[in-house]
DNA sequence: AGTTTTTTGAGGTACGCACCTCAAAACCAT
DNA sequence: ATGGTTTTGAGGTGCGTACCTCAAAAAACT
C-alpha cells in the first residue's frame, strides 16, 4: 500500500507533528531532523496524497480567463469550453470564470489585472496582445501570489510553459506547405488576409508562411497582407482592389480566426477559377466552408485542450508541482473534410 | 460556498444518515423521503465532493493496459506514455499497469482477461484484434464488475464510448485526400502496404483511402494491398515484384504503424522518381523520415492522449460518472515537417 | 388495539492530511 | 548547574464523505 505520513513518522523515528513541519516546510526543525525525514521519504517513496491534503486545507482553485470582447466565433467556442471545463473540474475543486476586457486598451487590461484580489483569484489566463503594461501587470500579480499564463495570443517569453497555444510560426509554415503542395506546381499569387497585422500571432503566421513559400514554391508569389479591421466596407473595397489589381490569384490564406467577412466576400465574387483557401480555427463558419469545399484546409488548435491545459498549468503552479509537458503541448491540427 | 451533505440534511429536514442513504442509494428509505432529498439537491445545486468521497472510501483505481508484445516503435511510445500517466495520475489514486499478451491467440487473450481479479483490477484497456472470444471475455468482465474499453484497435461496437482511438475509415480517407492532392493531377499507381490485412484498422483505413481516391482522383489507381507479415525477406520479395511489375508507382501508403521494414526497403531502391509516401503514427523512424523529406505526411493519433483518455473513461465508469465527450474524442492528426 | 416491519435519527469511526496549542525534552551559553 | 532558547512530541480539531450500529419513531399490518 501507499505509505502515509504515519509510516513516514515511524520510519524517520519522529512524530507526526515533525513530519508535518517538514512536509509543509514550517520552521523550527533542526537540519539533521529534516534530513532524516527526507531520507525516509526517499526510502518509502512517499508522495503526499494531494486529494487529502486539499481536503484538509479546504482549498479550491479559482481561475479567471481574461478574454477580449468580440463577436468572434472562435472566442464563443472558447467560452463554451470554459463552461464545460468548469463542470469537468468541479469535482477537483476548480472554478473557472470568464472576464471580458471591455476594450483592447493595454492600460485597461493592466488595470483589470491590478484589481484582481489574491483572496478571490488564484490564477489568470490572459488572452491579450503583447504590451509593456500587461507585462508589468503580470509581474505584479506574480508578486502578489497570483499565477498567470499567456493564453493563445500574448506575450512572447523565454519561459516556455508560460504560454498556452500553438507555435504560430510553425502554423504559418504548415499553411504554407499546404498551399504549396496543393497548388500543383502552377504559378499564381497568394492573397493573405488578416483582421489586423498588429497581433503578434498574425505576424508570426505570415512569417512562417512566407518562409516555406519562398524556399520551396518560387512560382507562387505572396501579396502584401490585407487588413480588414473587421470593417465590412473596408474589406469589400480592399478585396475588390486586390482581385482586380492581381488577375492571377490562385490562393487565399486567412490569418485570423475570424474569416467570415473575407471569405463571404470572396465566395460572393463571380468566380473564374476558385482559389485555394486556407484558414485558421474550427469555427462553425469555417467548418461549413470545409464541408462544402469552399475552404480547402483549416489549421486549428483545439479550444477544449487550450482551456484545460491552461487550467492544469495554473493548478500545477499553485501546488508548486511540475506539469506533464507532453500533455500541455498544443498541437497544430490540420483539418480536411475527411478528418473534421 | 459549496453546499455539503450537512446543508442538504438541513434543507431536506432529514438526518445525515438519510442523506447518505439516498446519495449512495442504499435501501431503507421511503420514496417521498428520497424525493425530498433529491429536491434539496436540486435546490442547493449540491454536487458530491468526489475528493472527499474517495478519501473516505479509501478507494483507488487500478487499471491494466493489455497490449500485444512486439518490437513496434508505436507500442514502445505507448508504453512510455502509460508510465508518464502513472506519475501524472498518482495524486488522483490511479495506477496503471501494462500486461503483454504473449501471443496473438484470441483464446489466450480471453484466458488472460478471465484471470483478472476484481479485487485487484478495476478496469482494463484492451488492445487486441476483434474476436468472439475476446468479446465474450469482455462481457464476463463487465458482469464481474471490471470495466473495459477497446483500445486503439479492437472491437467494433455501437457503444461509441467503448472505443478509444481514431476513426480509421476517416484516417484512411484523410490519407487518400493528401495522396490525391499531393499528386498534382499526374496519373500514377499507388502502392498500399500493411503488416497484415487481417487487422480491422488496416481494413478500414484501406476502405476510406480507396473511397476518396476513386471518387476524386480517377487518374490514380490503387494497387492491391501488400502484406509483409513483418517478414523482411517476404517484404523485399513482394516489394521488388510490385515495383518491377508496375512501372508507374507514384505513391506509397503504409497502413500499419510499423513502417520501418517497407520504407527502409523502398528508400534503398535505386530511385528514378521518389514516390509520395504517407504513413501512420509518429514513431522515431517516421519522424526522422518526415524531417528528411523521405516521408511526405503522417497520419497520427497522440499516444499520450490515447492513454489518458482510456484512463479517464475507465475511471468515470468506475464512478458511474459521465465523461466529457469532447475531451475523449481522439483526433486524426496530420503531420508535416512543419508542424511536427 | 397491539404487533410486526420499515424507516429514520443519533452517534461513532475512518480516510490522509493541515494546522494549532501546550508542555516536555533537548540543546546552548554562561 | 542555571537559565534561556530551540526543537520535538502528544494531542486535538476539522475538511466532506462513507459506512456502521443501535435505538427510536413511524408506518403497515392483523
Amino acid at each position: 500500500m501507499r505509505p502515509t505520513t504515519k509510516d513516514l513518522a515511524q520510519a524517520a523515528g519522529v512524530s507526526l507533528a515533525t513530519v508535518d513541519r517538514v512536509l509543509n516546510d514550517r520552521s523550527g526543525v533542526r537540519k539533521d531532523t529534516v534530513d532524516r525525514v527526507n531520507q525516509a521519504i526517499e526510502k518509502l517513496g512517499f508522495t503526499r496524497n494531494l486529494v487529502a491534503a486539499n481536503l484538509a486545507r479546504g482549498k479550491d482553485y479559482r481561475f479567471v480567463f481574461l478574454l477580449p470582447r468580440t463577436g468572434d466565433q472562435f472566442l464563443e467556442g472558447l467560452i463554451k469550453r470554459i463552461g464545460e471545463a468548469n463542470l469537468a473540474f468541479a469535482a477537483e475543486m476548480v472554478r473557472a470564470e470568464v472576464i471580458h476586457i471591455p476594450e483592447g486598451d493595454p492600460h485597461q487590461i493592466a488595470h483589470l489585472l491590478g484589481k484582481l484580489d489574491a483572496e478571490r483569484v488564484n490564477g489568470v489566463a490572459i488572452m491579450a496582445p503583447e504590451s509593456p503594461q500587461v507585462r508589468d501587470a503580470k509581474a505584479r500579480l506574480a508578486h502578489r501570489g497570483i499565477e498567470t499564463v499567456s493564453f493563445i495570443s500574448g506575450q512572447i517569453t523565454q519561459d516556455h510553459d508560460d504560454f498556452v497555444g500553438i507555435d504560430n510560426h510553425a502554423a504559418g509554415a504548415t499553411a504554407g506547405r499546404l498551399m504549396g503542395r496543393f497548388s500543383e506546381g502552377k504559378p499564381g499569387k497568394i492573397l493573405v488576409i488578416a483582421e489586423t497585422m498588429l497581433a503578434r500571432d498574425s505576424l508570426e503566421r505570415r512569417l512562417g508562411f512566407d518562409e516555406v513559400i519562398n524556399a520551396d514554391y518560387p512560382h507562387l508569389s505572396v501579396l502584401p497582407s490585407l487588413e480588414t479591421y473587421g470593417d465590412a466596407d473596408r474589406a469589400a473595397r480592399i478585396l475588390e482592389a486586390s482581385f482586380s489589381g492581381h488577375p492571377g490569384i490562385s490562393g487565399v490564406y486567412v490569418l485570423s480566426s475570424e474569416s467570415r467577412l473575407a471569405l463571404t466576400l470572396i465566395n460572393a465574387r463571380p468566380k473564374t477559377r476558385q482559389p485555394l483557401i486556407i484558414a485558421h480555427e474550427r469555427t462553425p463558419f469555417n467548418e461549413a466552408g470545409l464541408l462544402s469545399n469552399q475552404i480547402d484546409a483549416l489549421i486549428t488548435q483545439d479550444p477544449g485542450h487550450l482551456v484545460r491545459s491552461a487550467i492544469r498549468i495554473l493548478r500545477a503552479r499553485c501546488d508548486r508541482r511540475d506539469i506533464l509537458a507532453s500533455q500541455e503541448k498544443i498541437r497544430i491540427e490540420i483539418l480536411f473534410k475527411e478528418n473534421i
